[in-house]
DNA sequence: TTGTAATGGGGACAAATGTCCTTTTGGATG
DNA sequence: CATCCAAAAGGACATTTGTCCCCATTACAA
């Protein structure tokens, strides 16, 4: 539920430490917008420590959350290879550490450096393959076994995740989590 | 609705009739399934002429598709970057034919081949990009508004796509699909 | 041509989910 | 300690969507 990336978390860590490269740290409070959907930006974000949500917002100002990322996990990288608009916004949910590199030096390191250029590879893959089960998951389940779900993967999620944000993640409204939350309390013996 | 990368199906073809590669043409039927989900193949597709469809099925045998591939969309590539097995199945719906490349062709080209490297880089942002406003989308809004969405994008989808297949599409059973569909007919002048 | 299966269409009802509101809770702050 | 505010919880009702049917049409194979 949350995403990582150790891989790649470490290997940035190693260039970062290395000097010569442009890359700076950069720290932000709970509840900061890191990026805003349907805009440009110049740089590319990864995830040193925290928890950040990823979500596209409609114009009734409904969220629906793509995906909570934790340590390793980029944002903002998919405007480098087209120079579209961005299509998530990225908020903190934690106060979060974050790396930042320019699209330049982004660039540069995918031209010149091959071990980086796999690993940004499969970052893109992974983000394709745990997005897609996930939303016909959600779609052919009710809500219960969803939780259920979530609940094996991360154990804490409601502890640690406000709810609205929950909702948002299942595509479902507050009432409804409310709903089947109550539910399970009196049938699992998990919640 | 239906996915093309020209500019990747130009190059593949380019490299094709350059020779001196191992890509190969290969032809298949309609309703042939090309890849299952949860299988490991040694070989990536990519879509010369034709469509076919990308889809995920749950052990109650329900369907979830994840996209209609045209000219130019690979597919079987995910499996390339991280050796697991393949998250959906892909099956044509009309005439297919594909270029065929063995994982081992195809890592040498991304390692040797810069320009065909940022080609498939851009594709896999693509396929981030596109996938998660369309889930989202349907989540937030009423099936009504889904398919006078569709129609825009893509006028002949009804002729074009067997029913079961846009309902699957859209997250929904064929009967709100039917639903739907009759509503439009009374009310909107597109239908 | 005829039989058979697959596809499309829709009625009737049940179930799940959303909407709208009100109440409760818990933590922050003066 | 009192007050305020945001988050959480839930009641009542409306709406949407699914489920389970059955029937008509079309495509295809014998």
């Amino acid at each position: 539920m949350i995403r990582t990336n150790p891989e790649l978390s470490t290997y940035i860590h190693k260039l970062w430490s290395q000097g010569g490269l442009e890359i700076e740290e950069e720290d932000f409070a709970p509840k900061a917008v890191i990026i805003k959907q349907d805009r440009r930006y110049g740089k590319i974000h990864l995830i040193k420590e925290g928890i950040a949500k990823c979500y596209i917002s409609d114009e009734n100002g409904r969220e629906f959350i793509q995906e909570f990322l934790g340590a390793g996990m980029e944002f903002g990288e998919l405007e480098v290879f087209d120079n579209l608009t961005t299509i998530c916004s990225v908020e903190s949910l934690t106060k979060l550490q974050t790396y930042s590199l320019s699209h330049q030096t982004y660039r540069k390191l995918l031209n010149t450096d091959s071990k980086f250029n796999a690993l940004i590879m499969k970052a893109l893959a992974n983000k394709i393959r745990f997005k897609a089960p996930r939303h016909s998951y959600q779609h052919s389940y009710p809500i219960e076994d969803n939780l259920l779900r979530l609940k094996q993967l991360f154990p804490e999620f409601i502890e640690v995740i406000p709810k609205k944000d929950i909702a948002n993640y299942i595509g479902i409204t507050p009432r409804s989590l409310n709903r089947a939350l109550k539910e399970l309390k009196e049938k699992s013996p998990l919640f």
